[in-house]
DNA sequence: GACTTTGACCGAACAATGTTTGAAGATATC
DNA sequence: GATATCTTCAAACATTGTTCGGTCAAAGTC
């Protein structure tokens, strides 16, 4: 009889356990030697198996590259849906919080951000799926700075590439350190300043 | 006899036009089909010779990448010298001509872009006298900031965080399009603002 | 001219990579 | 117990950057 869900293919329907179990150790690897300084050998060696067993598993190495990029928007997504304003708070206030939150997840683990934001594995691109994962953070982002008082596309557009750049600038410059991040607070308030965000009062700050 | 000036080696010696041969296929290998998208079997052949062959001429692939890692940082300083007031003009005029002029730089060659500031090939580290060369390059950028008004580090570091955000998302979301480069006047606007660099004259805009 | 030296080049091979193939054991199902 | 289905891997393949050993021609030297 057909499975009348979403059919799954013969690597999909393996041990969820043991796959997971590669995805760990993948991330393991990744952070210990970079993204691409791990052969799929180790990467077996290190759960117990043989090489061509992963192809149990994953159609290829980036199908294991996939996974993790999606992984990373969803840990990504799980912070970012605790930002926004609460009751009474000050725009202002809040989208410091949130953007020093998105500082802090992809400065906490450098690896995850190369393969989240940067292009650093060859050949690799996401699939469609992993794609739409962060084309989803991208919505939730763009509809969390509505709230927050940044309607124009443009206006959010600046605000993307300034946080990228600060962030950026951090993990390849002063990896670990603080340099760029301390630049954050000022960067908000230029910003907020440009698109009319009122500027949070004196006493609570 | 010894040579006094600085030693060079075997490979060193070969003939120079071969060896800017090479790096000429190896520009044009890399615009076609990405930085790490040829192999020297394939670069040799572009040349007319074979892959053991380029071992005349450089150590290995990744040397032959640190050449144009620093001719593109070359270029650069070529573009760079040019920037700077004009006598009696505007600093905030200068600043909009240079600003852009370095994102024309980044965006009308994204390959290039791509080696000399991201980190897209797998272990590649430039040399010390590659890596000077982006040194110098960053030391002329301080300058020309200091020039135009740009004192303290923390205003420098924060321009460096927006200029390239600005062009990284340029290139990496809309490459041969203008979304990000048309912000490029008003960040430069609103920065200026910040730091106290004064307006233009509204005749001369 | 013969002889050596040097420069330029490449075929063959090496180790490592991601991946495919074919088949072997293990486990479940009847 | 027989059959089918999982789960695994040894062996092999093509491709990669790189090394080794040698060939061949040109340039000096006597």
């Amino acid at each position: 009889m057909i499975d009348m869900a979403e059919q799954r293919s013969l690597a999909d329907r393996r041990s969820d356990a043991t796959r997971e179990g590669i995805v760990e150790a993948a991330w393991r690897l990744s952070r210990q030697e970079g993204l691409t300084g791990w052969s799929l050998r180790r990467l077996a060696d290190e759960v117990g198996l043989a090489a061509p067993s992963l192809y149990a598993y994953f159609d290829s190495k980036h199908a294991i590259y996939d996974v993790m990029f999606r992984q990373g928007y969803e840990q990504l997504d799980d912070i970012a849906s605790r930002w926004g304003p609460a009751p009474g708070e000050p725009h202002r206030r809040a989208f410091k919080v949130a953007a020093a939150g998105f500082m802090e997840f992809c400065t906490s683990d450098p690896t995850r951000y190369q393969l989240m934001f940067q292009r650093v594995i060859p050949e690799f691109v996401p699939s469609a799926d992993a794609y739409s994962a962060s084309v989803a953070n991208y919505e939730r982002f763009r509809a969390l700075l509505g709230e927050l008082g940044v309607t124009d596309d443009r206006e959010l557009d600046l605000w993307t590439a300034i946080s990228t750049g600060l962030t950026d600038q951090q993990i390849s410059n002063d990896p670990g350190g603080q340099r760029w991040f301390r630049l954050l607070d000022r960067a908000v308030d230029i910003f907020c300043d440009h698109v009319g965000i009122p500027p949070e009062p004196e006493g609570q700050r």
